[in-house]
DNA sequence: TTTGGTGCAAAACCTTTGCATTAGG
DNA sequence: CCTAATGCAAAGGTTTTGCACCAAA
């Protein structure tokens, strides 16, 4: 028992939820990852879309976000550490590094004695063609 | 109909609530709230500790939280803008400032064209209390 | 064939709302 | 008195779970 088989399979639903996240640019909350399925035909469960959403999260492929009021939002993003500028009014991500506020997040928490240090840093704001649209 | 009356009334149930913000050094749910209060033998309804705590929080008077997973929590603050650093563990929270952080979340908003830009940043640990405990 | 995946319906939760009653000013 | 505040119960909405059936390997 070392050989640890992921023993994931590959379905039609679960390529078919990993090809929406690669086409949205946006964070999308699990309904309306299921809204757009099924517009497009595609017959998937909502409890699905929860399911292989948590299992993709867990894997670290996507990233999981939670906006000051609301549901959880999901968007697939590039490896690594990074934050987000998110559009309030679509959604539209942009992906953004802070190396100043990495360090900052590391000495405040090491002056106080914390520990197991992690911290969540979000931007939100209305993005230019959403301004646009008045 | 100029003189803006508040028409803010006094109860024996919101200064319950008020009390045990003031005595809490963490972020607590309403429902925790709720629960103190009743140990105490406070008889204070979930309802209108709910309805207490938004008022509060739209008279900016407490600062509310959502941690990446769980639900609201709500913890009286000092006046002005600033950041958390918060106990995994028990809920108690180092009210911290980081002006570089503010002027770099303009910096990085303004670069790419988003108005009406607010932040959310959090920092979560374990302090040392919890960590003695093992 | 074996075992993880799917999906429906129902359960769990947290939070809000309707409405009659209570009590602050 | 007048009207905001309270609290119970019920509604609302999102996410999770139980279970029988389906399908990938």
């Amino acid at each position: 028992m070392n050989a640890e088989s992921p023993a994931q399979r590959t379905t039609k639903q679960r390529s078919a939820v990993s090809a929406v996240l690669n086409e949205t640019e946006g964070f999308n909350s699990a309904q309306d990852l299921h809204a757009i399925l099924r517009e497009r035909g595609e017959s998937v469960g909502l409890t699905t879309v929860y399911r292989t959403l948590q299992g993709l999260a867990d894997a670290g492929e996507i990233d999981v976000m939670r906006p000051p009021d609301g549901d959880y939002l999901y968007r697939r993003c590039s490896q690594g550490h990074h934050h987000h500028l998110v559009c309030r009014s679509c959604g539209r991500a942009v992906e953004v590094e802070g190396p100043a506020v990495e360090s900052w997040a590391e000495k405040v928490a090491a002056k106080h004695g914390f520990k197991d240090v992690s911290h969540t840093v979000e931007i939100f704001g209305t993005c230019p063609e959403c301004a646009a649209k008045h």
